[in-house]
Parts: structure tokens; C-alpha cells; sequence
DNA sequence: AGATCAGTTGACCATAATTCTCAATCTCAG
DNA sequence: CTGAGATTGAGAATTATGGTCAACTGATCT
């Protein structure tokens, strides 16, 4: 199984684009991350090693690390665009927080088989589908008691 | 069945909010709407009849009229909020054209279910919860071939 | 009906996220 | 090593949305 890096190098290739040492360090920092970091969380981390590298450098290269397939946007309501990891790790769902902003992710086959039919059945091609339930996760529901 | 605009009505007197023409009107407008509209949408067609209201108007009306369970908010990923209907219409989920921008409303018992059960296993209380699938929709898919 | 007062509006400004511009700089094939 | 073309950094521009405040309006009381 390829590397990330290695996925990223060549897709950087294969399009004639430069392989920068900008990209590579974002790249870095965004796989180091395990939430869904929001452009200037990644900034702020990038920020520490490599103060020279700007906002605007951040969200392109996030850009191409999506069309790379390493990426995917998720948007959890708040007007901010998130990152989580695509490459390798299984499509799931997310249980949003209202209160505390945690966000939980799910796995459910059975709704992603459902998700299939319902194209399916109305002659849609799916490319992407995004599902995201919002409330109020166990620990804040105890707090409130 | 008490009519939108009785609900409204009710609505703002509870709260002892005013029921002021601006209101009224963008009510209508909305209630006459039927897709997905954004505030700008709105906007356009109000100025036609009252070019006198300004577009803050709009924005801050149509968040009381969500918050009087009239409408809800929606989003399909393009930046931009949109409304839909919600008072007597039964939760549903989207199909997105990429191509076209066609919204096809769809719904699925068996998917609702499988949502609660899902937060339920989590201990997660659901306030309210959305589902998008993106791709192509039918008309798009010929026109490709 | 007229006075009163709190809620609302319109016009404009403020903000925040994101993208664009462009001269300077960097990457990499040859 | 060099040149062509891609990329970057800094700051301006853009877009959606919300805030401010003086002027105005709707509902209530008399």
C-alpha cells in the first residue's frame, strides 16, 4: 500500500505540478492531525515551524491535497470549512455536538446501502453524500442534569 | 390545520414580537417560493413589490421565520444559505446535481430510523440531522452520452 | 382616536472566510 | 546550471452575513 506522501508525489507529477517544499510541509501537518482542523487551526500549527508560509498557501494547497484524494471538506454548520482524513480511512458519518463542538464519527453500512438504492432509484449518480446528525452528546446531556 | 401565517401570527405574539408589514411580506414571498431559495433570491423578488425593504430585513426576518418553525435552513455546500419549506412538510433528505444544481427531494423511513438508532447506540440525543448525496442527476447523465 | 413606548427597519458599516493579483521566487527537465 | 513555467507571500478584493443606530411603526392604554 502506497504512502500518502507517495499517493501526493505523484499526483503532483502526473499533473506537471511542482512538488513544493510548502505542499510537502502542509501535507505533513494535516496527516499528523486525528480531528477535522479548520484552514487557520492548520495554519497555526504550521505557523510554529514555518512562519513564512502564508494563509493563502494553506488553503491551496489543502485544495490540492483533496483532489489528490487525501482530503475531504466536511462542514459541520458553522460556516468553516474542516479537513479530515480521506485516504485510507473508510467513509463515515458524524455525530455533530451542539454544545461542546465534539464531533463523533459512525460507521453505518446499512445506511451507506440504503444511500444506493435511493440514487438508484430515482436514476441519480452519486459522487459524494455527506450525512451529519446534530444534538447533544452523552457528556453534555449529563452536565445538564 | 392552522394556516403558516396563523402560526407566524401566534408566534410573534408569544414572544411579543411585532407583526409588522416587512414580516408579513417575506412570509408570503417565501411561503409562495418552491425550492430552495437563497436570501438574495428572496430579496430579488421582494424588491419587485417593496423596494422600499432592505436585505438585512430579509436575513433577519427569515431567521424568525425559522424559529417559528416555518422554514429551515439549508445547505448544499455552495457557500450560501438556503430555505425550505417545513411547516406541515415531512423531513427530507437531497440529491444534488453537481451539474445543473437540481435539488431532488427524497425521503426514506428506513434511513430515519437507522439515524436514531445509530445516535441512540452512541448516547447522543439528535436535535435535528441532514443527508446529502451529490452527483448527477438524470437529465445531466443523458445530456453526457 | 391620540399618546406612548418598546420593537423594528433601512442604510450603512463591520466582520470573517475565502479567493484573487502579481511581482518575486522556486522547481525540475534538459 | 539554466530557462520556462509553476508557485508563493503579502495584501487587496470579494462575498455572505451580521451589527449599529437614528428614525419609524405597531399594539396597547386611555
Amino acid at each position: 500500500m502506497k504512502s500518502a506522501k507517495t499517493v501526493f508525489g505523484q499526483y503532483l507529477k502526473n499533473r506537471g505540478m511542482l512538488h513544493s517544499k510548502q505542499r510537502e510541509e502542509i501535507l505533513d501537518i494535516f496527516l499528523k492531525t486525528e480531528k477535522h482542523p479548520t484552514i487557520d487551526a492548520l495554519y497555526q500549527l504550521i505557523r510554529k515551524k514555518h512562519p513564512k508560509i502564508g494563509l493563502a498557501t494553506v488553503y491551496r494547497s489543502m485544495r490540492v491535497i483533496c483532489d489528490a484524494g487525501l482530503a475531504r471538506e466536511v462542514d459541520f454548520g458553522d460556516g468553516v470549512k474542516r479537513y479530515e482524513h480521506e485516504y485510507q480511512h473508510q467513509h463515515h458519518d458524524h455525530l455533530v455536538c451542539l454544545k461542546c463542538g465534539r464531533v463523533i464519527e459512525v460507521l453505518s453500512p446499512r445506511i451507506e446501502h440504503l444511500q444506493e438504492t435511493l440514487a438508484k432509484k430515482h436514476n441519480f449518480t452519486p459522487i459524494r453524500h455527506r450525512m451529519e446528525i446534530f444534538g447533544t452528546c452523552r457528556e453534555c446531556k449529563r452536565k445538564e442534569k
